[in-house]
DNA sequence: TTTACCTTAACGTAGCGTCAGTGTTA
DNA sequence: TTAACACTGACGCTACGTTAAGGTAA
């Protein structure tokens, strides 16, 4: 059972290929049990089988060479031991993480799922919204370009720093002149999935489920397409009770002129 | 809204540092709006937010620049439709792996505590042990080098393909001769913690639990201790049922001799 | 003017893969 | 003898990070 294996055998019994148990002799992590100072020939015993099991698993988990390293070369049971306690622990979050992706990953493909519809879409038409979860900040009318840059920032951190999920989706709040003249802006937004306690998240609001009269507008030509839902809304006199400029996510497409829709609550 | 970013304001934005968004413009992924011809300045606009924002959300699911590149390249939006029903597949795959990593940790802790134990002992004590399941095949007493190979390469070949935990641990199953004389080789086996259907797993058979007779060896003087616990067995009356030769897992915290338990259920 | 930005170019990093050219083992 | 295997050394790859040396914007 003590004999020695070639680094070939190795390779084929452990499914680590030559190269890679060359490099790790090189960086000192599995060395062979014995090398032939004429040939250079590296010959490995049986019982480094074991460790080799260990480290293919352990890098399947994203363990690094470094830290393989460190463990190997102080060969503490104790110091194996809290590793492992911390290892779980990290794969634990590893595992929430991943399971917040995949709710993530359904709500975007949902999303563009909008988008198509969203593109049907030319004139003015009514269409039914969910609560949507959004964080905002205030901003001026029209808000600045260093503006915009500190107000989005500061949304994004707040997004990363509570783990919310953004939508990709953004926009503005806007108001509106009794005659229903011109539009101002009053807050900037960004859109975000996983907000059921607002209290837990500062400047988190809910924009009312309920049906919306919508123009789809591209980016440049957002100012004659306001004017003209704002006609419709003059002339069939109906009172907007919330005005909202919504970028739709799937910018990260690159359109050239991406779609905007002005949705308005009845 | 339409105005240009400086990558520095991208780079606190969205989180990338410049060097990772300049590379993005090399490689095409991200390139900025407008590049001025005399400074050769990068500037962004707006809606590449949203894109570098997906950009940074996919990168954390190890989604490689290349199939990034391809998707944006081809700007199709079945195609990311696809892509994204893909992802959720391979993220839930990824779960089920790491949740299995898990309790194969807890698996390896539980083994470590067991090392602790086997080596306060010297010479010849009783354990108990739970069922162990390993999947083994046939060998000559003593096995061969090439068959020792042959052997160990397939049941490792059949512990991935039926993704299986491997505890670390192997060993050989022995038979004995009517007087307690002789050890004879049977069979050699690998140690796995995740078999409970046996039909489904060839090979897969369980080492009962019981009151076993142990003594510790280390590889070298395995043949004085296995006479002196066969001795043991002769004075004591006691007649073998099974004698399970075991290589202690903890053997990738490499010691020079590596323990070995001979075991004997009464 | 100052200061904080921006540029390119070149080299470094991990964790190997991929040759090329040559020697060894069974 | 011959095939299959082993060796070293050098370079390539990804996805950037890290200086260095110099030009630009507010």
């Amino acid at each position: 059972m003590n004999k020695y294996f070639k680094i070939g055998d190795v390779s084929e019994a452990k499914g680590f290929s030559v190269q890679t148990l060359r490099y790790y002799d090189k960086i000192g992590l599995v060395k062979p049990k014995y090398v032939d100072p004429e040939t250079n020939y590296r010959y490995y015993s049986s019982t480094q089988f074991y460790k080799l099991e260990i480290i293919k698993y352990l890098k399947n988990l994203d363990v690094s060479n470094d830290e393989l390293l460190a463990l190997c070369r102080d060969n503490d049971i104790d110091e194996w031991d809290a590793f492992f306690r911390e290892l779980s622990r990290r794969v634990r979050q590893r595992i929430d993480l991943l399971h917040q992706s995949i709710s993530h990953i359904d709500e975007l493909r949902s999303r563009i799922e909008y988008l198509k519809s969203v593109n049907e879409h030319d004139g003015i038409y009514y269409q039914h919204f969910d609560n949507r979860y959004v964080i905002e900040r205030e901003c001026h009318s029209l808000p600045t370009k260093d503006e915009t840059i500190a107000n989005f920032t500061a949304l994004y951190k707040d997004v990363s720093h509570f783990s919310l999920n953004n939508l990709f989706q953004s926009g503005a709040i806007l108001s509106c002149d009794e005659a229903l003249t011109r539009l101002d802006y009053e807050k900037i937004y960004v859109e975000v999935s996983n907000c059921p306690e607002l209290d837990r998240v500062p400047n988190c609001r809910v924009l009312p489920a309920g049906l919306y009269v919508c123009i789809n507008n591209t980016l440049t030509d957002s100012q004659s397409k306001s004017e003209q839902l704002l006609e419709y809304l003059r002339r069939s006199g109906i009172k907007p009770r919330l005005i909202v400029e919504e970028y739709v996510f799937t910018d990260f497409i690159e359109y050239d002129n991406p779609k905007m829709a002005l949705q308005i609550l009845e």
